[in-house]
DNA sequence: TGTACATCAGTGAACGCGCGTTCACTGATGTAC
DNA sequence: TGTACATCAGTGAACGCGCGTTCACTGATGTAC
């Protein structure tokens, strides 16, 4: 019979501490940036003594990895939704180029973590790999699906690395002022980014220009 | 007269200590990376105390602007290099682009610096400012000359911006090993980039994309 | 149902580290007369 | 040309800080009999 773990209460085993220090990373990352995500912010969010992640971390590096693999599987939702809200398949990466952006504009700490993790380890970001379910694939077979079988699977990776660049960047960028201007020229924020989408040719017109090269 | 500063004969005064020390800073970031760029390292790299510096810099953020300010100045020759190397007036955006993304590929610890130097604080990095010489109006000042008239200033002023983007995307992310076969199967790095480039629709797709619109 | 005991998941104090910055200082330089 | 003196640009020791990590410990839990 365990008690409830409110403050004054908590028990000396925590239940899920694991979970509740990513939570807390998350916390810190939302309210304060990744510079003050230290471990021991962490454990002192979560209410814990610095030691306490030890037994359910391997080091401060492996406590990150966590937060980026939560963070990539948010980011993958938030794609998968927005293939789901297309409506046709000429919208599709759009859509999901709008949501990428969305997502890195609303946890822009959170997305540094993301690609910061996996910037100085060799293996690839989760979403970035090329396997079912992940992001990447996610972007691919969209492709796929709008330029139907014509285009050759080396144009359609190309593309996507195209995408998936040009999307990062955008996101990175966008919280520079001197978009701001044009921002309210277009009338706000998504605006902005759909034209400025539009203005990469980024998805479709990668593509066509592979068609009327071949025409 | 003053003695030649070997190693073992440095006069007291430095002469140039201001200048030295954004040297050594330059060669930590080259050598170790950003996250070795400390004020106590850089001082060590020029062979100096740690209390050395203040003489020159307010603080620690002082010198890294001017590390970051050196790195504006050297990828704007860059393009600027560029843009003369350019064949003609279609070439210009393909060129500056491979330009901006090489730089970036060849410095990436400065090239992190001098976007972390504008992003915590309100003003923007020097090369996207909105002046004379600033490689942001080299882009866009091209992007007219390439289009020609008929297309209105708020859409130039897009498709900078989605150049802009696109641009550093593809910078950032060129280090992944995700890239890797595609590069290879394109014949090398430069060959890799200039085909993301074209598949981006990067910059004369956007700029077709509106005629086409109007047409 | 009780009891002994291994294991798990916490504590809190301590470690050494490198950091940014300050301070009183001192050696070198340049200028006024 | 020489001298007094203000100023400049260094030194090196020290400050307090937060960090990641380790350690011996202890309270709680669960299992075997």
């Amino acid at each position: 019979m365990r008690e409830a773990a409110t403050a004054e209460s908590r028990p000396y085993h925590h239940g899920d501490l694991r979970r509740a220090l990513v939570d807390a990373a998350r916390r810190i990352l939302e309210n304060e940036g990744p510079s003050a995500l230290s471990l021991r912010a962490v454990a002192r969010e979560a209410g814990v003594s610095p030691a306490a992640p030890y037994h359910h971390f391997k080091d401060k590096g492996e406590l990150l990895d966590a937060v980026a693999h939560l963070g990539w599987d948010a980011l993958g939702e938030a794609m998968t939704a927005a293939k789901a809200r297309a409506a046709d398949v000429s919208a599709l990466m759009t859509e999901i180029g709008v949501a990428y952006v969305l997502f890195a504009q609303q946890h822009p700490a959170l997305y540094r973590v993301m690609y910061d993790c996996s910037r100085d380890q060799e293996s690839l970001p989760e979403g970035m790999e090329d396997k079912e379910d992940s992001a990447y694939c996610l972007v691919r077979e969209s492709f796929r699906k709008m330029v139907g079988p014509e285009i050759s699977d080396e144009d359609v990776e190309l593309a996507t690395i195209a995408a998936w660049c040009a999307a990062h960047g955008l996101a990175e960028m966008s919280g520079f002022r001197q978009f701001d201007p044009a921002k309210a020229a277009l009338g706000g924020e998504e605006a902005f980014l759909r034209s400025v989408l539009s203005h990469l040719g980024m998805f479709p017109a990668a593509a066509r220009a592979k068609i009327d090269g071949q025409g």
